[in-house]
DNA sequence: CAATATACCTGGATGC
DNA sequence: TGCATCCAGGTATATT
């Protein structure tokens, strides 16, 4: 599902397509997302805009416009974005269309509207930018993602490393698929208190976290093309999958099974011989 | 404040 | 075949 790297990767691939694109026409669905969309502040910030470029924060894209107002999206679980002739029929679970001045829409496909949007006004720019990410973890390319500041953030706490990397208000753009992978290759297991993890630890987890982070990245950049879709359901690209969803199956490295156990309500997936 | 539980949703897989 | 049940996971909010 969308972590940082497909967000990444989206955001490649619109920058590319969206940049100097002026919206000409806004539609939406029904439905409330995980918030309700904000009509309003579409039509009055959004509609008719230049787009200027786009960023990315934690899971979320900013499209910036020309006017300093920014759109924000995030893909939730099941979120897609697709960019398609404006006379492709609609599909099911459409929920924001954009309607550009090249004939071309984008749409944002989200069936189990987990996703969101957000305008922030030029007007209020700088106060929504840094409440927005005052709530965000830092990110894993960040120079500051260091050995010293992690283990400053675990000290006080007794959750599961792997708790503590999904936590979005520590870490950004981790999920549950690359948490699992992550403490894999670091070879760190995921029940372990953060508490207790040695600077030599979280060393590892900074050094093989971005290095999946950047392969997942690549990966998806070799099919940046299509990854938009033509069909609008692009499908996210993945890596071949080291430990998760391969309960029972021989661990990549010592041949064991692969354990499958719940934490704090999400699939966990390690090797108990590997991973200490 | 820290940690855990739950709500929000649909679709696909599984079980009877 | 139909129907019920479970599971998937990101994030905000409520509860302990």
């Amino acid at each position: 599902m969308p972590e940082l790297p497909e967000v990444e990767v989206t955001r490649r691939g619109l920058l590319e397509q969206l940049s100097g694109r002026t919206i000409m026409a806004i539609t939406w669905s029904a439905h409330r997302l995980r918030t309700e969309i904000p009509r309003r502040l579409l039509q009055d910030h959004i509609d008719r805009q230049q787009i200027l470029t786009i960023d990315r924060r934690a899971k979320y894209l900013l499209i910036r416009m020309q006017s300093g107002a920014t759109l924000v999206i995030h893909l939730g679980m099941t979120g897609k974005l697709g960019l398609l002739p404006e006379e492709t029929a609609r599909h099911k679970h459409d929920h924001l269309v954009l309607g550009l001045d090249n004939a071309m829409e984008l749409r944002f496909n989200d069936s189990r509207r987990f996703g969101s949007i957000a305008v922030w006004p030029a007007m209020q720019a700088m106060e929504c930018e840094c409440e927005f990410s005052s709530r965000e973890g830092i990110e894993p390319f960040d120079s500051d993602f260091t050995a010293e500041y992690l283990l400053r953030l675990a000290k006080s706490r007794q959750i599961p490393v792997k708790s503590f990397l999904m936590n979005t208000r520590l870490v950004a753009g981790i999920g549950n698929i690359y948490a699992n992978e992550i403490l894999f290759a670091a070879r760190i297991n995921p029940l372990m208190p953060a508490s207790q993890l040695p600077a030599a630890a979280w060393q590892r987890i900074i050094k093989e976290g971005r290095r999946i982070l950047q392969q997942a990245i690549n990966a998806g950049g070799s099919t940046i093309a299509d990854f938009l879709g033509a069909s609008g359901h692009p499908g996210y690209f993945q890596l071949q999958f080291k430990v998760y969803g391969r309960k029972d199956a021989p661990c990549p490295e010592c041949a064991r099974p692969i354990v499958k156990t719940a934490l704090a309500g999400r699939a966990t997936y390690y090797c108990p011989i590997c991973q200490r």
